[in-house]
DNA sequence: CATGAATGAGTTTTCATTCAT
DNA sequence: CATGAATGAAAACTCATTCAT
C-alpha cells in the first residue's frame, strides 16, 4: 500500500536546458497551485503549461508528489534564508529587541510568498508521515532563553512560536494591510513581551 | 443544468429506514475524512463503507461536496452549542473570568471531534465562495468589551480571537496532555489577561 | 469551466499509429450507428468495439458528439464532392436537364452512404444550436431560375428542393430497387418539370 | 436478448382515479418530450413531473417505452380523427378536389400537435421491429383513383403521398406561416394536380 | 533524451426498475 | 393500490504513469 514514494528529484539537471526544463515544470506548478489549487495540479496540466512534453516531466520528477515536495523544498530554503538574514540584521539583548527579531521574522517569512505559503498550509493533503520540514520561525537557543524563567518553559515556548506564527500567517489574509504597516507587529510584540517578561 | 453546484441534502429521509442510511453515509464519510484524508474520500468508498448502494447515496446527496458540507453543518452545530453551553455556566465580570470563559469555550469546542475538526480546518480544499459559516469562540458583545480601553480595538479583538483559536487549536494536536490538565489553558488564560490588562 | 460543448477534435494525430486510432473510432461509431442506433452509441462501446483504450478516445475526441460531429462533417464533405460532380458532369440548358440535374444530384448525394444517411437525418438528437451545416442539394443560382417566372418563387423553390429531397430520401429507404432502376428518379423528374413549367 | 417489451399498457384504469393517474404520466411525458426532448425522458423526471410515485408509474406502464407508445398511439388516433373528418367534409369528385382533400388530411393531421409530431418523427429512436403504425394521409381507394390511368401506379401513389406528407412535414417547422395562410397547400395542389393529371 | 501515443484503474453520476411496508 | 427506499448496471470522463520510436 506504500508504494514508497520517492519524494526526490530523479536526477539532477546537469545542463543547461534540463535545468531550464525542471524550471518551467516547477513554476508551472507553483502557477496552478496558487490559481487553481490542489485538485487543478494534474501533472498533465503541469506539462501542457510548462510547455514540456509529459514524458519529460518524468524524467526528472518521479511522481506528483515529488514536484509539490520540490517547490516546498525550495520555498522553505528561500523562507529560512529569509529567516536568517532577520537574525543577521536585527540583534539586541533585551527582552523586547529579541521578540521584536522573531516576530520579523515570521513576518518575513510569511512575506516571500504568501499564496504559495497559504496553498502549503492549508491546501494539500498532507501525509503525516513523510514530509518536508518546516523551517522554525525562531532560534532554538533564543526560544529557550526567552521562555528562561517562566514556570513552564517548554510549554511557554511552543506557546510564544505558535501564537507567533498563527497571527501572522492568519494575519496575511485577513489583516494584510495590518502587517504592511508594522500595526499588527506591534501589537503582537506587546503581546508577547507582557507574557513573557516576569 | 449547470451542475449547480449544490451544497444541501438533495431529500430529508422519511422513513426510519432511509434516516438509517443517511446516517451511516456520514458516519462512513467522517471515519474516511478522518483515516485517510479528503484525497481518499470518493463516493463509492463512502457508499461501500457505509454499506449502502452507490445509487442511494446519490438520492440523497447530489454531489461528494454536499456530503462534507452537512457533517460540517453538523459538526458545527454540536460546536456551537458547547460554547453555548460553556457561556451559560461560566459568569463572573472580572477580566480574567471573561478570558477564562472565552479559552474555556475555545477548548470546549475542540474538544467535540478533535480529528474531524483537523479534517475540515486543515485538510479540506476550501471553496472560496459558499462555505458553511464557521461559529466564532467569542460572543460578539464580550469581546468589544474585551478588546475595549486598549489603543487598537478591532485589531486586538482580532488578535485574540486568533491567538485563542491558534493555542487551542494546534494545541489539541501537539499538546494533547496539556490541554487536557488544562495547564495549556491556564497559560493562554495568563497570555491574554496580561496582553489586555492595560 | 462550463463544459464547454466542444464539437471538434481535441488535437490532430500527428503519426500514423493514431491516425490509425481515429479512424478505428470513426469507424466503430459509424458502424454502431448504422448497426444499433444513436441510443446504443456509447463511448465505451466505441472504443471496445475499435479496439482502442476509451482513454485513448478522449485524447482525440472530448465528448460522444464530437465523435459524431466529425463524422457528420466527413460525411458532408463526400456528399458535397458527389453533387459538385454531378453538377460537372450534367449541364444543358433546358428546364428538363436543369432539373435532372438536381435530381441526380440528390440521388448521388444519397447513395453515398445511405445508412449513414439516414441515421444522421433520423435519429440523431438534433442540437438546435451548433450544427454541422448540411449542403443544399441545389445550387443556389440554379434554383433561383429554376422557380423564376413561377408565382411564388420563394415558397416554389423551397417546395422544390423540399419535395426532391424527401422523395429520394425516402425512396432510398422504401423504394430501393426504383431508385437504383432509375424509374424514381424519372417520375420524380416528370413532377418537378410540369410543376415548373409554365 | 429481446427483453420482449411490452408496449401496451400494464392494466386498463378503471377508476376515476386511476384513469386521472395515467393522464397525469402522459401529460408530463408530453411535456418533457416536447420541452426537452427524448434524452431528457425519464422515468423518474415523468413521474414528478407528474406527481406520481415511480412505482405508481409502473403499475400502469410496464417500460419507459410503453409511454412513449400510448402516447403515439392517442396522438395517431386523433390525428386519424382529424383525417377521417376532412374526408368527410369535403368531398366532390374532379381530380382536384380529391388531391385538395388529400392535402388538406396532411395539414390537418400536422396541425393536432406539431411540436409533438415532430418529436415523433424527428427524435425518436425507432425501433425497426415493433413500432406504432402510423396512419397513411390517404384513403387506400381513394389512392389507387388517382393514381390510375398513369403509367406506374403503384409509384405514382407512393410518391404522391410522401410528397404531400414531407412538404406538410417540413412546412410546419420551415415555412409556418405559409401553410397557416393555405399558400403551402395551394401550392403543393398544383404541383400535386400537375403531375397527375394526363 | 524528447515526443506522441497509449492505458489501467478509477471517479462521479444516472437511470430503469423492483422491493417492502 | 400507493409510497419511500433501494439497487444493478452502466455511462461519461479523468489521471498518473509508461511505452515506442
Amino acid at each position: 500500500m506504500a508504494k514508497h514514494t520517492r519524494l526526490t528529484p530523479r536526477k539532477q539537471p546537469r545542463q543547461e536546458r534540463s535545468r531550464a526544463t525542471v524550471d518551467a515544470i516547477l513554476q508551472a506548478a507553483t502557477y496552478i497551485l496558487v490559481k487553481s489549487g490542489w485538485a487543478a495540479l494534474t501533472t498533465n496540466a503541469v506539462a501542457e503549461r510548462a510547455g514540456v512534453n509529459i514524458a519529460s516531466l518524468y524524467q526528472f520528477f518521479p511522481t506528483k508528489e515529488a514536484i509539490v515536495a520540490e517547490l516546498e523544498r525550495r520555498h522553505i530554503a528561500e523562507t529560512r534564508a529569509k529567516i536568517a538574514e532577520v537574525y543577521v540584521r536585527h540583534r539586541g539583548d533585551g527582552l523586547e529587541a529579541r521578540v521584536r527579531t522573531l516576530v520579523d521574522a515570521a513576518v518575513a517569512a510569511h512575506l516571500v510568498a504568501p499564496e504559495l505559503h497559504r496553498v502549503f498550509s492549508d491546501e494539500l493533503p498532507r501525509r503525516r508521515e513523510e514530509t518536508v520540514e518546516e523551517p522554525p520561525l525562531i532560534d532554538r537557543a533564543d526560544k529557550s532563553r526567552l521562555a528562561k524563567g517562566v514556570p513552564q518553559p517548554a510549554l511557554a515556548s511552543w506557546l510564544i512560536e505558535t501564537v507567533a506564527h498563527a497571527a501572522v500567517h492568519e494575519g496575511i489574509v485577513e489583516r494584510r494591510s495590518d502587517v504592511q504597516s508594522g500595526a499588527l507587529a506591534d501589537e503582537l510584540v506587546k503581546l508577547l513581551v507582557r507574557y513573557l517578561e516576569r
